[in-house]
RNA sequence: GGCGCUAUCGUCUAGGGGACUAGGACGGGGCCCUCUCAAGGCCCAAACACGGGUUCGAAUCCCGUUAGCGCUACCA
């Protein structure tokens, strides 16, 4: 047996939306776990949508997930001649016709149609022409559209993902295969590059299992067998319909600028839709690979859950060591402005990351650690310093004269907690009740790591400044008379 | 309207006639840990759309109903 050829065939006429990204990212497994090859076709033939810039962009999703392709990228646009050479021979085995109705005639009788409650359906009139007139037509120069002539009979086939589908051909009307500028209509482009491509296995979205009957008709006239198809189900919204740009987020560089990993995006994308049939959720690449078949693939639609998504990228973000997250979180620092100095970020990221879902998250914690202007006093602190009263200076001042009496080369996690502990007992305050108004001044917030630790990596003369700021700007508490 | 697809916790899913008191994960609630919040650990609430069959036995098979979605272009 061959090995499987597959396909992923977006049209550039958008973003790459996480739908495709999907589809994509399936077709790439199938080829990765059965040894196939995965072609990259980019369906241009719509020109009035399609851009070169919407291409790149696809590109650089594809890139960015790390689905890479073995062949193409192949641009239909670039097979017209064979695309019109394919409705040429059909129409000379009188498998199609030309139909000369306009435009304006056909939307007119749709529109007739269907205001009498009943669907179109084209009613063979040009197939019905006798050939003189058909001759004349042509000699005047009147422009004409090829239309496949739809044998009555039922098609059917196995799909790899929904089992046994059956369509009459009834239901189908002899389409247009050719337009009249002698441009291939969808359904004949894709079926005339899939035999051409020798795909075997067609996995696509569900939205295109209407097309199918049509496509087998066409892969039989041309004289080809039609490959398996998988039909894979949509990915929905939170309200149940189909994922669109009012949704939010939909396009996978979205997710990237929301410090998203490919790897976990990768791996949410996997699941929708898609399951190893066991409890396992965190999936790195190549157990996603070796995992991955068709019949694991849900037949009903998924919606799209970020929080799900974000908890993954949760999970990646705390396996990943501080080292591998240097780069990243350099390249958010200066997007947020923040010099990243010649520190070692390590020890910083490596505090901040258990409280980090997402790379934008964890280089903004850290920039506040870095960078003093960055800190800011949300409500939560405000109402720590009003609950705590004047309490909460005199807790900043004691953790002033203690942490000054540490040296900087005592200035280490473990002994700021000790020395803190100790005074905090001295001074019969609970140990929360000093920690906390410094990690309020320090950071702005309530929530960080334990304090000690804070201190440590926003190091002495950085955490001694911001405490001094503080107390040099805060009213002095009235010394009780 | 017609045709097609689909129907298990709020969400992603396991399940393919008895192993189901329906399992896991996200989210929610609680407890532990603890200077806060996370992380982590433990626990709880939460579903087989409805109605008929078939069968000794149905979440699993069949048929209807309902609902959702898709398609119904000289778009892809």
């Amino acid at each position: 047996m061959t090995s499987p050829r597959v396909r992923f065939a977006p049209s550039p006429t958008g973003y790459l939306h996480v739908g495709g990204a999907r589809t994509a990212l399936f077709n790439w497994l199938y080829a990765r776990h059965t040894g196939g090859v995965f072609v990259l076709r980019i369906e241009d033939t719509d020109k009035e949508r399609s851009t070169d810039a919407h291409t790149r962009v696809i590109l650089d999703g594809l890139g960015w997930l790390g689905i890479t392709w073995d062949e193409g990228p192949y641009f239909q646009g670039a097979y017209a001649g064979r695309h019109r050479a394919d409705a040429e021979r059909l129409l000379a085995s009188g498998k199609a016709y030309r139909c000369f109705c306009t435009r304006e005639e056909l939307d007119e009788r749709r529109a007739k149609a269907e205001a009498a409650g009943g669907g179109f359906r084209y009613d063979r009139r040009c197939w019905r022409l006798a050939a003189d007139e058909v001759a004349g037509r042509i000699e005047r120069g009147m422009p004409f559209t090829i239309r496949f002539f739809v044998p009555d009979e039922e098609v059917a086939w196995k799909d790899a993902v929904h089992g046994p589908i059956a369509v009459h051909s009834q239901e189908l009307d002899d389409f247009v295969i050719l337009r009249s500028d002698g441009s291939a209509i969808y359904n004949l482009a894709v079926v005339s590059d899939d035999i051409a491509m020798r795909i075997t296995h067609v996995i696509r979205g569900d939205d295109h299992v209407s097309n199918t009957p049509k496509q087998i008709l066409l892969y039989r006239a041309l004289g080809h067998e039609p490959p398996v198809f998988a039909h894979v189900p949509m990915i929905l919204g939170p309200d149940g319909k189909k994922l669109s740009k009012r949704h939010g987020a939909t396009a996978v560089g979205d997710y990237r600028d929301q410090g998203i990993f490919p790897a976990a995006m990768r791996n949410f994308l996997a699941l929708l839709g898609w399951s190893p049939g066991a409890d396992r959720e965190i999936l790195p690449e190549d157990e996603l690979i070796r995992l991955f078949s068709l019949e694991g693939i849900q037949s009903k639609p998924a919606v799209f859950d970020v929080t799900k998504l974000e908890w993954m990228n949760g999970q990646y973000l705390s396996a990943t060591p501080a080292g591998e997250l240097l780069e990243p979180v350099r390249r958010e620092l200066g997007r947020l402005g923040v010099a990243p100095d010649t520190r070692d970020l390590g020890p910083l990221i490596d505090a901040v990351k258990a409280r980090s879902r997402t790379i934008v998250q964890l280089a903004e914690q850290v920039a506040v650690r870095l960078d003093r202007t960055r800190v800011r006093l949300d409500p939560k602190g405000e109402q720590l310093a009003r609950k705590l009263g004047p309490q909460f200076q005199r807790s900043l001042e004691l953790a002033q004269r203690t942490l000054e009496g540490i040296s900087a080369g005592d200035w280490a996690a473990e002994r700021l907690l000790e020395t803190l502990k100790a005074a905090a007992e001295q001074n019969g305050l609970k140990l929360g009740d000093l920690l906390q108004p410094i990690r309020v001044v320090l950071t702005g917030s309530t929530v960080s790591e334990p304090v000690n630790d804070l201190l440590a990596v926003v190091g002495r003369e950085e955490s001694l400044g911001r405490l001094a700021d503080h107390l040099r700007s805060a009213p002095r508490p009235t010394p009780a008379s």
